[in-house]
DNA sequence: AACAATAACGATAATTATTATCAAATTTAT
DNA sequence: ATAAATTTGATAATAATTATCGTTATTGTT
């Protein structure tokens, strides 16, 4: 049975908090500053669990170390090949019904005789962003 | 300025000849067959060139090790959350018109601030494979 | 063909990112 | 308050990848 921790509450706080996609030492950095002998394990442990049981979201860019969104809502992402930086697109998804209406689309057509099962559709821009 | 190497030519001749996507060692050890004496950071060496070069394609799953792909034609992939295994969506990008216009849009809908430029679009589908 | 310049290699060390271990502390149910 | 179970912090270990460097291979030039 899963047990509250005061720890695994604030890395959940801060990951809602911003709209950055932090790696787990920016997440480390960040949780030292609330709870000061939070352990990089222990983030480590909690963003495994978390994304693991689908509370949070793991995105791997291939640009830099893995990130993670506190936002589950299904969306799209830009990743910078320069600073490595994810950056939501918030029009996916949501904003354009069309969009929508694309993505499951994409689903249907979905063609590989190897796919059992489908659990999710992901959507990965890549670019340089105004930042570099 | 490039040179040849027997070395390079082999992985591009065997990636480009298998329908999986291999991760570095998976490679290694295909090439240790060729030429015995193939060591392991040359392969991670040449990877890391050919992706940069756009010659070949990196693929980041989140589950597991990078995965390579000789084939650089725009297309879907599909990982299994199970085992790491990715596979090729042959229906995206080509197949269907419909799926072509789709992804064109996509491109255009992508709204987001912090984007300065776009170079390509990958979509990943999850779930699970037949073989697992 | 020999030569010089330079890029690529193999072997291996080093680094980075992440996971595992385990005794102590915290949480939860009784 | 006690006991059982989970989580933690500190740290060790592992996995994946990158860097180093002396040697070898390739390429352009005599």
């Amino acid at each position: 049975m899963r047990k509250y921790s005061r720890q695994r509450e604030a890395l959940l706080t801060e990951l809602r908090g911003r709209k950055d996609h932090p790696t787990a030492e920016e997440l480390y950095f960040s949780l030292r500053a609330v709870i000061p002998n939070y352990s990089l394990g222990t983030v480590y442990r909690n963003l495994s669990d978390l994304s693991t049981d689908g509370i949070i979201m793991k995105i791997s860019s291939g640009y830099g170390p893995e990130r993670y969104d506190g936002n589950i809502k299904p969306h799209g992402h830009f990743t910078c090949t320069k600073c490595g930086r994810v950056y939501d697109l918030d029009g996916f998804y949501d904003s354009h019904v069309d969009t929508k209406e694309m993505i499951r689309e994409i689903g249907n057509s979905a063609s590989s005789k190897d796919i059992a099962s489908i659990s999710e559709i992901r959507i990965m821009l890549y670019g340089n962003c105004v930042n570099c």
